[in-house]
DNA sequence: GATGACATGTAATTGGTTACATGATTAG
DNA sequence: CTAATCATGTAACCAATTACATGTCATC
């Protein structure tokens, strides 16, 4: 049975059911709590994705009955579920990695821009992203404690590394705002002279059809 | 008239039209050498939303026959258009950024990888990030020679503080990896008690269905 | 004389989001 | 008592990707 090409997003989900039997709705919660950072996944995407799943008898579902509360589905790992993980995790080709950071696509026109506007967005991101550096030092704390969790650490690490990164490019970016001479006559946007001139992103080559 | 609400990368092709007029096809390679890195646009979407933006009157293209090349048809952008980009500039929500990165996803059920595949994985990262900085160093020493690209040159900044960070990430990992007891028994996976127990990134809560 | 890069796009599919629904529990 | 939170999901829509199409020019 040709079953169909599972996205990182489904695997995601085989992994968190490889760790204990969850519903949608833990999902979603452990999602949020935990690979949110580096992979985003919609609750809705997540119901969606669960039967599916289930079709394809990586997984099964059981309706369980709450008092109180709607009843739930509680999913786990079938052994064929197990296998296409691990073979994922081994072998998995990774596509190409998505960012959309829409303060810097601002901050990219920022020639169109009042330096006030530009201030307060670094000023808020700035914020955001030492609340973020607190958060994550404290969860890698709690898991120095614990060693079979060393890679959810690592890979809290990374995040918080990168936030410590962007709190120090706003703080140099807001020094050349300040300092700066702001030579407000608009004289922009022939930066796309120089773009010309600068090779794209590796494998981003444009012509052939994206493809890994 | 009833305009549809515009996506940031609508926007961003309003940006790039906002410098000097240009057809589908030298957006895409713009985009590509330049927003890239935190905004990407896919050659099919630049295509698909530009009938779009000059139905809504904020563009206008003009077909231009070529010789040896395909007619294009070259946009430019109109004084509504301006005025629409500069409002996004000025006051356009920001909605929360997006993050896919594969290699994270994958670590982050190490404890079912093996060592060596996940240390290639990393030296694979790796060597992605120090291109990126090489690239990213030489773009900026280009802007630095030109004022009015200071924003440009903001956001390239930007990408090669994260790249070294991630690089740093990716040696203090590769040293846990080798200096480490890989306590091999696959004692996994409870780590989920400590995640259970940690706050989710904020706004992101989960019942009111995400929104600003 | 085939292979790949340059140059333009269109069509089909899907992944993902936003909005819709419902009801119980807890906090103010 | 009223609002917010917990707890489950479904349905409709749209943004974005992958695959399809076509022809020229340079290079091996």
């Amino acid at each position: 049975m040709g079953t169909r090409r599972l996205s990182p997003t489904s695997y995601a989900l085989l992994g968190y059911l490889s760790m204990t039997p969850m519903s949608g709705y833990d999902l979603t919660v452990a999602v949020r709590k935990s690979i949110d950072m580096f992979w985003q996944i919609s609750k809705s995407q997540i119901y969606k994705e669960l039967p599916l799943l289930e079709a394809d008898a990586l997984i099964t579902g059981t309706d369980v009955a709450q008092d109180h509360y709607p009843d739930k589905r509680v999913y786990q790992l079938t052994p064929a579920g197990a296998a296409a993980l691990d073979d994922w995790l081994a072998n998995g080709e990774l596509p190409p990695p998505v960012s959309k950071i829409p303060e810097l696509l601002k901050l990219f026109f920022g020639h169109r821009m009042d330096d006030r506007d530009i201030r307060a967005m670094l000023l808020a991101t700035r914020s955001d992203h030492v609340a973020s550096v607190a958060r994550l030092e404290e969860l890698i704390a709690q898991l120095d404690d614990y060693p079979p969790a060393r890679w959810v650490r690592a890979t809290a690490r990374y995040g918080l590394l990168e936030h410590r990164a962007v709190i120090e490019w706003v703080d140099e970016t807001l020094l050349t705002l300040e300092a700066d001479d702001h030579p407000q006559p608009d004289d922009t946007a022939d930066a796309l002279d120089v773009i010309r001139r600068v090779p794209p992103r590796p494998r981003d080559v444009i012509t052939p059809d994206n493809d890994a």
